[in-house]
DNA sequence: TTACTTTATGCGGTTTAGCGCATAATGATG
DNA sequence: CATCATTATGCGCTAAACCGCATAAAGTAA
């Protein structure tokens, strides 16, 4: 159920992807989260400036949330995240 | 192990936490983050503004990751956090 | 207390997110 | 093909992160 994010493209293809299950387009998504659409298609595609208060935004409409672990080897969780 | 980052504010407290129960100075996590400990210290505040990349920089210094998932309503994991 | 380390705060300057708007790809559908 | 929805890109602008340096504040130990 949990998908590792470790960097700002993955971030953003994990947000890609549960609003598109949401059948939210990203103009829709970033109405909800007070954010304008050119700023969700960049970070959708990864940028590594975006803040993080625009991250929380997205993750509150989209009702994901974040946790922080030690970083693990590679679980099973990790390697069924790749398909 | 996983702690919930649901605010800037309880990111910056878990990444206070993890430097450190690793004997780090905001100076040196900064260092290794090739950030500046006048910034660490305001993550760790909670900026809301705070940089993704800055945030990446900080979890790999200290081997975190951030994983992302569905809003849970409160785990046992999410009651044995607050402790 | 003093001396030292660590953390918080402030200022000027540079860089960039984000806004607002427009428009150019891209995609899907008929 | 044409048409429409969606996403990506660009420009000018404002606000704020971040830098770099300094220093004040807070904590620790003698």
């Amino acid at each position: 159920m949990s998908a590792f994010a470790r960097s700002p493209k993955q971030l953003g293809v994990l947000i890609q992807r549960h609003r598109k299950q949401r059948g939210l387009s990203q103009t829709e998504l970033a109405g909800l989260a007070g954010l304008r659409q050119e700023m969700l298609s960049k970070l959708e595609s990864g940028q590594p400036g975006t803040r993080l208060s625009s991250i929380y935004a997205v993750l509150s409409a989209l009702d994901l949330e974040m946790t922080i672990q030690p970083r693990t080897k590679s679980s099973s969780e990790d390697i069924a995240d790749l398909f």
